[in-house]
DNA sequence: AGCACGCCGACT
DNA sequence: GTCGGCGTGCTC
């Protein structure tokens, strides 16, 4: 008799082990590690999904009380033992259940009807213009970079890397070429980058060298897409896979590199549980594979370049601009004074006179608005109240299309109110300080030039993205407005002015990366001007032009700024001097929240000799009427968070404790709970 | 998580 | 007398 171990699809700590089903005889040759299949579950047998993590011939449980597997969903062969090896590794770590780890790892549904491959979706003109240049030149720098790791790779050096190449090194020629050969030593590459939108034109270049035997794994794609990646992958068809974080569970069998391009990124911590950052999943899947990783960034994440000062990775540096060129003029405007003359625009005099001088002179520009903290809340210019979720107590933002508003965690949506509910005064309406207002503007300033948008309002749709860059690329529009999106990765040879409108925004966070996100995006946005032959220009307009990470951004000097953060970090014991494990425990009933909540964090403050802080209600202390608890620990070894997670697990287990609640881990969280 | 078993209030 | 409330205990 054979005998299966089967994790079933109910995510809640109390079911989170392995049940043993009887392998039928007929479905033994399909039932292997990894394999989903259908059981009989609890007093009513109903069928519940699982996955099988084990087969074996003898079981502990009398084969009386043993049901069996009802069929099998979808068959795995061997290749899905690493993936299990990795889900088990995120449990462990994070703390998720097994089966939330398992989901993560093998996300491939049934087979669906193959539509068309999605590698006919490039016009002629693009795989044309593949095909012109196949060989890279690399200038000297780049040249050693690529050298020192090859040689490390040949003499079985493996570990991680982390590149900091200025805006416009060439960062992406460098991978390309460290890929190309680890590929011809028949291994597989995953090069991940932060974001779906950047998908096209990074494939497009991996395509010149790569031919078909790049994939890409991407969120948006169709099941059946999905599951022809998948197969690809599998079959050995494909070397290189490009995608956002889940590209690195793609089933390779024997992966060589794994690369992080713009490493510093935020997006690379997943926002649902478990909260895992790509860069310690990629570390630990080459560590499986014997596999080198790279990271590479102009301004590198504090974390990281902290870890290559330390020695635990290897750093290299790239200074010139690939292409000749020089880093951009940056100047500061302190837009205090500008309020002072009498000038309430949303431009300074010096952007204005800028604009106008580039845009007659034929050449572009870019307006950058980081407009985090700006959504478009409902409040009422009376009495300052906010319109609130009632499920979830957060601010309600404003609806596209008119007059209603939505709550953003639960999907609530009313129309927005008259009167405010307060006072009832009418003055409430939606505030949006946009990327829309100054697209307004320019439109004003400049009647005949063409202006072009980009925002999670203008792409919403699928091609919007690529019709924006395109109208500007091709200079029928001399102006780009946009958020975040504008800043990553573009070469808009023509670009010689950028403005950023208010570079404070990103300080106002009460979070602890906010001068770490504030030099990035001002550095990143920076970089984009002056790529092509004529110099460029920066225009950094903030009421705080004395704050470091403004000063250090447009100096363009990240060595300053990181000795500078650093030393805070070290003050304030934020990562990555210390670690933090957020703990929240979440309930529809308050009392039984607080309850759990209080509990274990006097446990562990007992048992572990971490730092507690808390326990309080979360920042947001309700979303769908579940009712939230924060505590946070603190310190100096990752491993002792560890620990003090696995003992919190034992006593929530023990006790019973858990009931109605629910508890998460996140370590080194990103977003305050 | 879901579902069954189990011990106390108002009803044809 | 019974129908049904949802408290707690288990699921291979």
């Amino acid at each position: 008799m054979r005998y299966a171990n089967i994790i079933i699809n109910i995510s809640h700590e109390a079911v989170d082990r392995p049940f043993t089903y009887i392998i039928p005889e007929e479905l033994e040759s399909d039932i292997h590690p990894g394999t989903r299949v259908m059981v009989p579950f609890g007093r009513g047998s109903k069928l519940k999904a699982g996955y099988c993590i084990a087969v074996s011939d003898k079981s502990d449980i009398p084969d009386d009380k043993l049901k069996s597997i009802d069929h099998v969903v979808l068959s795995q062969d061997a290749a899905a033992g690493k993936l299990l090896e990795l889900a088990a590794f995120i449990k462990e770590q994070y703390g998720s259940t097994m089966i939330t780890a398992l989901k993560l790892v093998l996300p491939v549904k049934k087979p669906v009807k193959s539509r068309k491959s999605a590698l006919t979706d490039f016009s002629k003109e693009d795989l044309d213009n593949a095909k012109a240049a196949s060989d890279i030149v690399l200038n000297a720098e780049q040249e050693s970079v690529v050298s020192d790791f090859t040689r490390e790779y040949d003499e079985g050096i493996r570990r991680t890397y982390l590149i900091h190449g200025i805006t416009g090194s060439g960062k992406t020629e460098v991978y390309i070429d460290m890929i190309r050969h680890v590929v011809s030593q028949g291994k597989q590459a995953i090069v991940l980058i932060p974001e779906i939108a950047l998908t096209y034109q990074t494939r497009l270049r991996f395509m010149k060298y790569f031919g078909d035997r790049v994939s890409i794994m991407n969120s948006t794609l169709a099941q059946g897409e999905r599951y022809d990646h998948c197969m690809r992958a599998k079959e050995g068809l494909v070397d290189v896979v490009i995608g956002p974080r889940s590209a690195l569970f793609t089933p390779f069998e024997n992966v060589g590199i794994i690369v992080i391009d713009e490493e510093h990124e935020p997006t690379y911590k997943s926002e649902n549980m478990p909260r895992y950052h790509a860069r310690d999943i990629a570390i630990k899947l080459a560590s499986m594979h014997n596999a080198s990783v790279v990271l590479g960034s102009a301004t590198p994440s504090v974390d990281s370049y902290y870890r290559a000062m330390r020695g635990d990775y290897k750093l290299y540096k790239l200074s010139n601009r690939a292409l000749g060129g020089s880093l951009p003029k940056c100047e500061i405007v302190d837009l205090r004074e500008e309020l002072k003359a009498g000038n309430r625009s949303i431009f300074s005099r010096r952007l204005t006179h800028l604009l106008d001088e580039k845009i007659r002179g034929g050449q572009q520009a870019m307006l950058f608005l980081n407009r985090r903290g700006y959504a478009g809340f409902v409040s009422c210019r009376a009495c300052g109240t906010v319109i609130k979720c009632p499920h979830c107590d957060v601010s309600m933002s404003e609806h596209r299309g008119a007059g209603r508003m939505v709550c953003h965690y639960c999907g609530y949506e009313i129309p927005i109110p008259k009167k405010c509910p307060k006072c009832e005064s009418k003055l409430i309406g939606s505030f949006k300080a946009g990327t829309e207002q100054i697209e307004n503007e320019i439109k004003r300033m400049f009647p005949n030039v063409g202006v072009v948008r980009m925002d999670a309002d203008t792409t919403s749709r699928k091609g919007d993205y690529e019709r924006i860059l395109r109208e500007f690329k091709s200079g029928k529009a001399q102006v780009l407005i946009g958020t975040q999106m504008i800043v990553k990765g573009h070469d808009f040879p023509r670009v010689t002015l950028v403005g950023i409108i208010a570079a404070d925004i990103s300080l106002g966070s009460s979070d602890y990366r906010a001068s770490e996100r504030t030099f990035s995006l001002i550095t990143q946005a920076a970089g984009r001007a002056g790529r092509g032959d004529f110099p460029g220009e920066v225009v950094i307009q903030t009421y705080q032009p004395d704050n470091f990470a403004i000063r250090l951004a447009a100096t363009q000097d990240y060595e300053a700024f990181f000795n500078e953060e650093i030393a805070y970090r070290e003050i304030g014991s934020y990562p990555p001097v210390s670690d933090i494990l957020a703990v929240m425990i979440t309930s529809k009933d308050a009392d039984a929240g607080f309850m759990l909540s209080d509990r274990l964090s006097n446990f562990v403050k007992i048992k572990s000799d971490a730092t507690l802080i808390g326990p309080s209600r979360a920042g947001i202390g309700k979303i769908n009427d579940y009712h939230r608890f924060v505590f946070y620990l603190k310190h100096s070894d990752m491993n002792a968070l560890v620990k003090a997670k696995d003992i919190m697990e034992e006593y929530i287990e023990k006790r019973d404790l858990i009931g109605k609640c629910h508890v998460y881990f996140d370590f080194n969280p990103m977003n305050p709970f």
